[in-house]
RNA sequence: GGAGAGAUGGCUGAGUGGUCGAAAGCGCUCCCCUGCUAAGGGAGUAUACCCCGAAAGGGGUAUCGAGGGUUCGAAUCCCUCUCUCUCCGCCA
């Protein structure tokens, strides 16, 4: 969310920015800074009532020290009537700090000046390409392929638990590994320190990067013990500092974990989800950064590199998009999208996403550092994926295909494979 | 899963109804003294929010795991929850 002493003071901003990311009611600005004004108007009445009902408990204690009694017994009367004032404007309080804050989750993140204004991905701007995308020609889609060499069961994916949960055999299942530990080992070169965690989050954790409010329906449930799947690494990752205060000299903390992201893809049909392009389950190896706040437009750039520099070196077409304001989402001020070439179904595949949030998720997490001066001051946090796996693996499938119906290894998981073909 | 103990500031740890946002020690910061390499003295050292102020700063409120309750007054009493530790059970 945004501070609203931010919002307050940038009003007209806040609004376009709501306008520009395709919100069509941007009154929600309006109405919080009034409310935060009303909610400001009421604690500042609550204290002075307070403040006059702690001295008077402060003189009772004096006189009952001295052993007056019937003094003390005349004022404990008197406190009576602000009790019951003050329960009610407590009970009043929290209503209307309940209205502001709902409304203050409402208000996205403010885009930043780079971003272009568009409504659609159409609008989106192609940042750089990179590589020669293939041509079909005799090329088949990796579902194809994966069926020939019996690598991926969707079949008794289904049986066993449902669409979307495939089995990787053999060969695909050794190619996921390797990419893993490739990932993994170029995250650990860039900085990055290597985490496993949890694969089930709290409702805190959602609430801090942003699922909840409005996005719990992407996230598998287990009810009974009030987890969520997590939906992305990102949410165990992130919220591995919620609540903390680091140093300055702690900056800037990156983390890179290789986890199973769990996706509900509720309304998702046809050429989407074929194959590998979209599945429930999926692995992916996501990087987290979180830095000082004036250094965070760097950091995007360098964790773009960071990404582009995984495809560069298992040679494998991509581009990059610069996600305009329509389609950026709620919490991001700037995100890049890498979309890798996939020859046999000549189209691009999305494998990264990389996000400034700003302070947006520190604020909800209360994420802080405290810099040399002891000035306490929110973090900025930034994530992509470096990178998302199965549309990795068909890109692979797809771009590696011999006319022959063989698969070869990218030279750079060689050594992690150990074999030249698949 | 069963039984018990506990949760206090950066850390250790006192505090069982009134002047306690909280003793003491450690750590850290600044200053002073001393001067021979280790020690002495002093001051400061949580977070959030509100109000006044141009600012420096001042005033106030809340927070002792979380939430609720009792009371004029709660770290302290009561209830619920969470987490940690010990023992038993189970188990990769």
């Amino acid at each position: 969310m945004l501070d609203i002493a931010f919002i307050r003071e940038n009003s007209a901003l806040v609004k376009q920015g709501m306008l520009n990311k395709g919100e069509k009611d941007n009154s929600a600005v309006d109405k919080a800074i009034a409310k935060d004004e009303e909610w400001r108007n009421l604690v500042t009445k609550l204290d002075k009532l307070r403040a006059d009902s702690n001295t008077k408990a402060k003189k009772i204690g004096e006189l009952m020290g001295q052993g007056k009694k019937e003094d003390a017994q005349k004022i404990i009367k008197e406190t009576s009537k602000s009790k019951e004032d003050i329960k009610n404007l407590e009970q009043e309080i929290s209503t209307v700090r309940e209205e502001l804050d709902n409304l203050l989750y409402r208000i996205p993140n403010v885009p930043d000046e780079s971003v272009p204004v568009g409504k659609t991905e159409e609008n989106n701007e192609v940042f750089s390409t990179w590589g020669e995308p293939g041509k079909k020609d005799w090329r088949k889609p990796h579902w194809d392929i994966a069926a020939e060499k019996n690598w991926i069961d969707f079949d008794r994916g289904s049986k066993v638990t449902g669409a979307g949960f495939p089995f990787y055999l053999g060969k695909m299942a050794k190619l996921q590994r390797a990419l893993i530990n490739f990932f993994i080992d170029e995250a650990s070169e860039a900085g990055y320190l290597e985490m496993q965690t949890p694969y089930f989050i709290n409702e805190n954790s959602a609430r801090g990067t942003g699922q909840i409010p409005d996005k719990e329906d992407m996230m598998y449930e287990i009810q009974r013990d009030e987890f969520f799947l997590i939906p992305t690494g990102e949410v165990p990752v992130t919220n591995f500092r919620r609540d903390e205060i680091l140093s300055e000299s702690d900056l800037p903390t990156k983390y890179a974990a290789h986890t199973p992201c769990w996706r509900r893809e509720a309304g998702s049909y046809g050429k989407d989800v074929r194959g590998l392009n979209r599945l429930h389950q999926f692995d992916k190896v996501e990087l987290v950064n979180i830095v000082h706040p004036e250094e965070s437009d760097q950091e995007l750039e360098a964790l773009r590199d960071h990404a582009e520099s995984l495809l560069k070196k298992l040679n494998l077409p991509y581009r990059t998009l610069l996600m305009c304001t329509g389609d950026m989402g709620f919490t991001q001020t700037k995100k890049y999208d890498l979309e890798v070439w996939s020859p046999g179904q000549e189209r691009w595949l999305e494998v990264s996403s990389c996000s400034n949030f700003g302070s947006f998720q520190a604020r909800r997490m209360q994420l802080r550092f405290k810099d040399g001066s002891g000035k306490i001051e929110m973090l900025h946090t930034l994530n992509g994926s470096g990178l998302a796996l199965p549309r990795v693996v068909a890109a692979i499938l797809e771009t590696y295909q011999t006319e022959s119906g063989d698969v070869s290894v990218p030279d750079a998981l060689q050594s992690y494979f150990k074999e030249n073909v698949l």
